[in-house]
DNA sequence: ATTGACATTGATAATCGTTCTCATTCTTTC
DNA sequence: GAAAGAATGAGAACGATTATCAATGTCAAT
């Protein structure tokens, strides 16, 4: 038996992030790994930030995380498809809970800071988008997994 | 003046990198910037290969070109717009010609043997996401300076 | 319960792409 | 031609990430 102290939720957030976690958690489960505390921890921050967040971040978010287990944990998770690792630029690389997950969206990623932000596009556009590249991939005998669509510039306040 | 001479004659590469070499003197030249041989040398790496590439690839193509003077000279000529730096999740970054001299494109990237390929769209969906782009930047007090449009998955290769 | 097999943890060491240092060499300018 | 300042390149240093390994936790079968 799992000992996850479920919070006395009211029924808002506390039942996403239930279902979030049965989700990954037979994800994990899939891929013979376990869903450990160290890895419901990594989850929850990320679900909590609901944006990309460094591992500086992570740590700093819950202190109990140990570095060098939440990058092994992390790359758990990304291998299993639950968290999204994303290379920005910036001395670090950017970890989010992937689009299964947190659904289909895009970066507005700063190149003074180096933040990234969420975006969602208008489906439409995003279906035209898809079906030139699902051309090209059928041309080229490329067999694509996802794409990702992100504008660089300035954030507001660099 | 901007010198883009649309060559009509029917010359081959010569003529073409020629004009490339000049422009981008004078793109260094106005930041206080030298094209030294180390630079041109650089630049016709990337030229001839048409591709993203990386240190490794860069050093390979030509051994004269030192690794710590191609770093340094490659920032430089980032800095100056002259080339793209794109980070891919592999070990090592790309680095091609940036798009004012290669024309504005996306990548495919193989998340197996990292590889990158450029791709051209559909100038009418292109335009599509522009405008989309231009929208959600107004909104969040963004300021764009371009978008990075990349399909990964699995190459013909892997 | 107890054992054995094996996954997980976390402090630390090691890796390795990239950046920095600095003495030397090239360019430009007066 | 001499001085000032860029640029070069070999090597050292850096730092984000990964690997190591002894200790601990967990599951399955007896």
């Amino acid at each position: 038996m799992e000992m996850t102290a479920q919070p006395p939720h009211t029924s808002e957030d506390g039942d996403l992030l239930a279902d979030l976690h049965e989700q990954i958690g037979s994800r994990l489960a899939h891929q013979d790994h376990r869903y450990t505390n160290s890895r419901q921890q990594l989850v929850a921050v990320l679900a909590k930030a609901g944006q990309p967040m460094t591992l500086p971040d992570i740590v700093a978010a819950d202190p109990d995380i140990a570095q060098s287990s939440a990058y092994r944990n992390l790359d758990v998770l990304v291998r299993c498809g639950v968290v999204l690792r994303i290379k920005a630029g910036g001395d670090y690389a950017y970890f989010e809970l992937a689009e299964p997950l947190l659904g289909h969206h895009h970066h507005l990623i700063c190149i003074s800071c180096g933040s990234i932000e969420d975006i969602h596009f208008d489906s439409e556009i995003e279906h035209l988008v898809d079906k030139s590249l699902s051309e090209i991939a059928a041309r080229t005998g490329f067999t694509p997994t996802h794409h990702s669509l992100d504008l660089h510039g300035h954030c507001a306040e660099c």
